[in-house]
DNA sequence: ATCCTTCTTTAGAATTATTCCAATTTCAAC
DNA sequence: GTTGAAATTGGAATAATTCTAAAGAAGGAT
C-alpha cells in the first residue's frame, strides 16, 4: 500500500458518490491535509505535495482543494483577506487565530451552543453554514 | 451646515482622539456608510462618494476606510474571499449573508450569548475579536 | 484490444482587490 | 507667511486565485 493511500478510503467513497475520479493528485493533496493539520494555505499544500509528486502544478492543487471542499471532506477557512486555509476537521468547530504566531486552533463546539447560536436568527433566516472565528493572543509559554 | 457634516460629530471626536485630521474625504466616506447601511465594498463607497466629491481617488477611499476601522467607527466584514465590506454598526452583532441576493443583514447578539460563546474557549485563550457569520437563503418573499 | 468520450491535469496568461510609491496638496502651528 | 507633518492622488506593483486551451489519463461500449 502506498503511503498516501492510508487515508484515502473516505476520499474514494466521497469522490465516487459525486461521480468524480480518484486521482493521485487528489489523494496526495488530501493526505497532506490529514498528515499535518496546521491549516495550510494552497501554496503550503503545493510545497508539501511537490516533495512526493514533483510534477504537480499549483493550479491542480487549487482544483483538488476545491474538489475536496465540494465533497465535504475539507473546510475552507478565511481570516480577513489572508490566503484561504484548509482544514480536514469535519466536526462542528470554531477557529481561534493566534495573532502572535499566526497559528490557527480548532475549538470544538458543543451542539448545545450551536443550537443557542442558531436561535438568535429571526424567523425565516435559515443558516446552511455558521462560521465562528476568534482572534486574540495566546500566552507565549505553550 | 453641509449635508455630510450631519453625522460627523463622532467622527471628529474619534479622529481628534487619535491625533488625526478631520478631512472632507473622511467625512464623506463615513457619511456614505451611515447613509446607506448596506455593507458596501470600497468600490461602492467610491462610486457613492464621487457623486459629491468628484475628485476623490479610490486609494483615498481605501485610506479613509482603513482610518475609520482604526478609529473603531467602522467594522470591516469579510465573506470568503469576496471584497471587504464596511459596516458602521458598532453594537456586537453577527452577519447573515443571504446567498440568494448577496445582501448582508446584521443580527444583534445578546451579551448573554456572547458570554456563552466566549466560554467555549480553553483557559488561556483570550479573544479580542469574535466574528460570527451565517450563510443561507432567505425566503424570496420579503 | 481499440475507439470514444469525458474528466483531469498542466503551464501560463488573465483577473482583481488591495497596497505601495513618489509627487503634490492641505493645514495647523509657530 | 513659513514650515513641517499629515493627507490625498494617480498610477504602478503585488499576490491570491481563476481562467484558458492544450495535452494526458481512464472507463465503457463495441
Amino acid at each position: 500500500m502506498s503511503t498516501h493511500a492510508i487515508h484515502s478510503d473516505a476520499l474514494a467513497q466521497k469522490l465516487a458518490d459525486s461521480g468524480l475520479r480518484n486521482t493521485p493528485q487528489r489523494e496526495f493533496v488530501y493526505d497532506a491535509l490529514l498528515t499535518k493539520r496546521d491549516h495550510p494555505t494552497a501554496d503550503e499544500v503545493y510545497a508539501r505535495v511537490k516533495t512526493q509528486l514533483p510534477g504537480i502544478s499549483l493550479a491542480t492543487v487549487y482544483n483538488c482543494l476545491e474538489t475536496l471542499v465540494q465533497c465535504d471532506l475539507v473546510r475552507a477557512v478565511n481570516f480577513e483577506r489572508a490566503p484561504t486555509r484548509y482544514c480536514p476537521n469535519l466536526h462542528p468547530h470554531a477557529h481561534f487565530h493566534d495573532e502572535t504566531t499566526g497559528a490557527t486552533h480548532d475549538i470544538e463546539l458543543p451542539a448545545s451552543l450551536l443550537a443557542e447560536i442558531k436561535a438568535v436568527l429571526p424567523p425565516g433566516y435559515n443558516a446552511d453554514v455558521i462560521e465562528l472565528t476568534f482572534r486574540g493572543k495566546l500566552p507565549a509559554t505553550r
